[in-house]
DNA sequence: CGTCTTTTTGATCCGCATCAAAAGGAGTGG
DNA sequence: CCACTCCTTTTGATGCGGATCAAAAAGACG
């Protein structure tokens, strides 16, 4: 199977698809001009692993499309997921040259990439970028926290509706659709990669998964494709408060 | 118990014991008098409550002296720590007027705090502290995510191990000593906060802790003198290499 | 149709939560 | 100095949630 994710449409930043959300949002058109000097493209297949930690990394990237993820492994094997990378989030560490985690494409994966150095110049010269940068990196710590209390206290079954709510939500705002109505979305995880993100096991990931179609909260087609009939609901037995927060 | 902690023996920069780690590190003597222009001093007694999630914070503020935790609840009363503060650290985020979590003095607290207005302009004039921010910021990241690979993956052993690991690190280097020798410390936190911290109860806290005493990893005096005698047993304890990462 | 991977389901076990109570320690007042 | 209360910590007994081990079922693909 060979992945044709190389096919951007464009390589121009005006026409591309994270430009206003991704690091380099606040840019004006002569600072995109620089960055289109050193920036390229990469795609990689789902499944490949893009950097291991530990590895030298002498880029820093933008997701385009697909999904990454971040995780964390201990010697014994035992791994836990500490990031989801999706289209426009940021990958890599300016002033750090080797990988903390290993990062890995769950589906294929396209990735706007620049050289470490000169974005590093660039972004000590153009205040947008680390403006930027910043916003984003506090939004990350945010939702980092965020999944340590679901980590640290909530039950399997509030796990697994915690994460249905959190890609019901992206995949919604992405389309920019509402969020009243019942939503409809694919899985991009595998039940494997459900577990390592919750700390649980896969069994578990399945048993509830299996509990909240049952009773109802979720329907299924198929093992992939869900349909949430009401978010108020699966917030509930996410544990969250279902009024307060993101909806309002 | 009246706490004196108000007493800084000079309120300027140049003298400010955390000064050379803190968001105004990279600051120029211009800019530090731009600065303590807008500062003011505020203390907390150890139990004190500083913000409650949701609340109105029109302020930002660094942590010079004293310990406070951010801690994240659910409406049922389950709490989860997400954030440990320590001197040096940096609360609030520009930008935002709402509190994200609850902060909590732990200790007797002195805090340099800055009206977020008009830090937010001096941010965005004087590039030298947005870029410690930013550095900080992705520091903090890092911890979160070592965090959550502790929450998601690791037994309650384990967990203690690791916390204990943290606190007697850091007071090593903050009190510049080396790390080959027997390390000690006074643990800052109760049972409770280190159940809070590790997702765990206080009971499981407390027989873990009088385990790892049991088999010699630490001695006790009292309920919070602690002395590690081997810090690489720590370390293989809480499950981390003990030769890699940090120590080297 | 057969092989390989992913997912589901079943049976059992163990780690940690929960409930309960005793044991320290610190501060207060007689 | 002791008796007292209040708070933190330890220790004990029991039960449950999720891990683990095992195998069947369901897709995916050649």
């Amino acid at each position: 199977m060979i992945s044709d994710t190389l096919q951007i449409s464009s390589h121009e930043c005006d026409s591309c698809p994270i430009r206003h959300r991704a690091v380099c949002a606040r840019c004006e058109a002569d600072e995109l001009e620089v960055l289109e000097q050193i920036k390229y493209y990469r795609s990689y297949e789902a499944g490949q692993t893009i950097v291991w930690s530990g590895d030298r990394m002498d880029f820093v990237a933008s997701v385009v499309s697909g999904i990454a993820t971040l995780s964390q492994a201990m010697e014994d094997g035992r791994t836990q997921m500490v990031g989801l990378l999706l289209p426009s989030d940021f990958v890599g560490r300016p002033g750090r040259d080797q990988a903390a985690y290993d990062v890995v494409a769950t589906t294929d994966l396209v990735m706007c990439c620049f050289r470490r150095k000169p974005f590093e110049e660039m972004m000590s010269k153009t205040p947008h970028i680390a403006e930027r940068l910043l916003e984003m990196t506090l939004d990350e710590l945010d939702a980092a926290r965020e999944w340590m209390l679901v980590l640290g206290r909530k039950t399997a079954r509030e796990k697994i509706a915690s994460l249905l709510a959190i890609i019901a939500r992206r995949d919604a705002t992405l389309r920019q659709n509402k969020l009243n109505g019942p939503l409809v979305f694919d899985l991009p995880l595998t039940r494997e990669a459900m577990a390592d993100y919750l700390g649980l096991t896969l069994e578990t990931v399945s048993r509830q998964i299996s509990a909240l179609k049952r009773d109802g909260v979720i329907v299924l087609e198929g093992k992939r494709h869900v349909t949430v009939p009401d978010l108020g609901r699966l917030l509930e037995e996410a544990g969250d408060d279902a009024d307060g927060g993101m909806l309002v």
